[in-house]
DNA sequence: ACCCAGGATCTAC
DNA sequence: GTAGATCATGGG
C-alpha cells in the first residue's frame, strides 16, 4: 500500500507504508503491553490505536473487538521483525497456568493483568531508556526519550524520529545533553554509548550492571525487556511495597526478595513481576 | 517549601 | 555490607 503524504512544502511524497495483519492472537490487550512500563514511544491516538518506534521503524497498531486480530501498518521491517517485536510465538497462557500453579495468589494477578506482553525491544535502546527511568516518572521518562530521539534520531516516520544510534550519543558530551533537561544523567548516557560501542551485546548479562548508572533495578529491567532474561525480576519501590504485603518481607530486604523470586517464581520470575506491578498500581 | 518519581553513587561507619 | 546524603528535573 502506498500512501501520499504532503510535506511543510507543498510537494507530494509518496510514503511506502505497508500492513501486517496477524490473526489467531491471544493474550494481548494493547494498553497492557505498552503502558505497563517496558517501553517509553508508544502513544494512543484520538482513534484508539498505538503510534509508536521500535528502534528505527515506526508503526501504528491496532487490535479489533475480538482482540484476535492485529493490524500494524508500518514504516519498516518486515513481517518476522513485527512478529518478533510482539513476540507473537511465546503462549502466555502457559506461562501463566505455570505461575499460578506454583502460587495461587497469583491467580488474580493475572487475571488482572491479562494481555501483558513482553515486547522484544533492541537491547541499545533498552539500555539507554532505563538508565533515563532512575529516580524519573513516566511522563517525564517519555518526554526525554523523545528529545533524545528529536535531537540524535537519523530517520524519521509518522512524525516520529529513530532512537539514536550509539554512534551518534557516543559522539556527544554531557553538557550537549544537559540541553535536553536530562538532568546527572546526561553523563550516564555518554559513557553508556561509549561503553556500548566497546563491549557490544552482553554475552553475560550479568554484566550491564557495570555500566556506570546502572544498579540492580535498572539492570533487571533492562535484562528482562532488553536481553530477554524471562527470569529477571526488577524491584523498585513498588515492588519493595507489593512483597512486603504479600510475602511479608521487610522492604529493606531486597536481597530476600531476589532470592525468593528466584527460587519462588524460577525462569517466569520477570513475567510475574509484571502482573503484580501492574495489578498493584492499577486494579487495587 | 516539601515530597515523590519503575534509583544509583559516593562516603562513612 | 549497609545506612545516609546527594544527585537534576518537573509535577503535585
Amino acid at each position: 500500500m502506498v500512501k501520499g503524504l504532503s510535506l511543510n512544502d507543498g510537494e507530494k511524497v509518496l510514503i511506502k507504508m505497508t500492513v501486517h495483519i496477524f490473526g489467531g492472537i491471544r493474550d494481548m490487550n494493547l494498553e497492557q503491553v505498552f503502558e505497563c512500563g517496558q517501553c517509553f514511544r508508544w502513544n494512543k491516538m484520538e482513534d484508539g490505536r498505538y503510534l509508536g518506534a521500535a528502534g528505527e521503524h515506526v508503526c501504528i497498531a491496532s487490535l479489533d473487538e475480538t482482540e484476535s486480530i492485529l493490524r500494524l501498518e508500518v514504516s519498516g521491517g518486515d513481517r518476522d521483525f513485527w512478529y518478533n517485536y510482539f513476540d507473537l510465538g511465546t503462549d502466555y497462557s502457559a506461562i501463566k497456568a505455570g505461575l499460578i500453579a506454583g502460587d495461587p495468589k497469583m491467580l488474580e494477578a493475572c487475571e488482572a493483568g491479562y494481555g501483558i506482553r513482553i515486547l522484544r525491544q533492541d537491547y541499545f535502546e533498552t539500555l539507554i531508556s532505563f538508565i533515563i527511568s532512575q529516580n524519573n516518572n513516566i511522563p517525564r521518562i517519555k518526554k526525554c526519550i523523545e528529545a533524545l530521539a528529536e535531537r540524535y534520531g537519523e530517520s524519521e516516520h509518522m512524525g516520529m524520529k529513530s532512537f539514536p544510534r550509539p554512534e551518534v550519543l557516543a559522539a556527544t558530551t554531557s553538557e550537549e545533553l544537559g540541553e535536553l533537561k536530562l538532568g546527572y544523567r546526561s553523563e550516564y548516557i555518554v559513557r553508556a554509548a561509549q561503553r556500548y560501542l566497546e563491549v557490544g551485546y552482553p554475552e553475560d548479562p550479568e554484566t550491564v550492571v557495570d555500566y556506570h548508572g546502572v544498579g540492580p533495578k535498572v539492570a533487571n529491567c533492562i535484562k528482562l525487556f532488553g536481553l530477554r532474561c524471562f527470569d529477571a525480576f526488577p524491584i523498585d519501590t513498588w515492588m519493595k511495597k507489593i512483597m512486603s504485603e504479600m510475602y511479608g518481607f521487610k522492604e529493606s530486604d531486597v536481597k530476600g526478595m531476589q532470592n525468593f523470586a528466584e527460587e519462588h517464581f524460577g525462569e517466569y520470575g520477570g513475567i510475574a513481576q509484571q502482573y503484580l506491578f501492574h495489578y498493584f498500581r492499577n486494579v487495587r
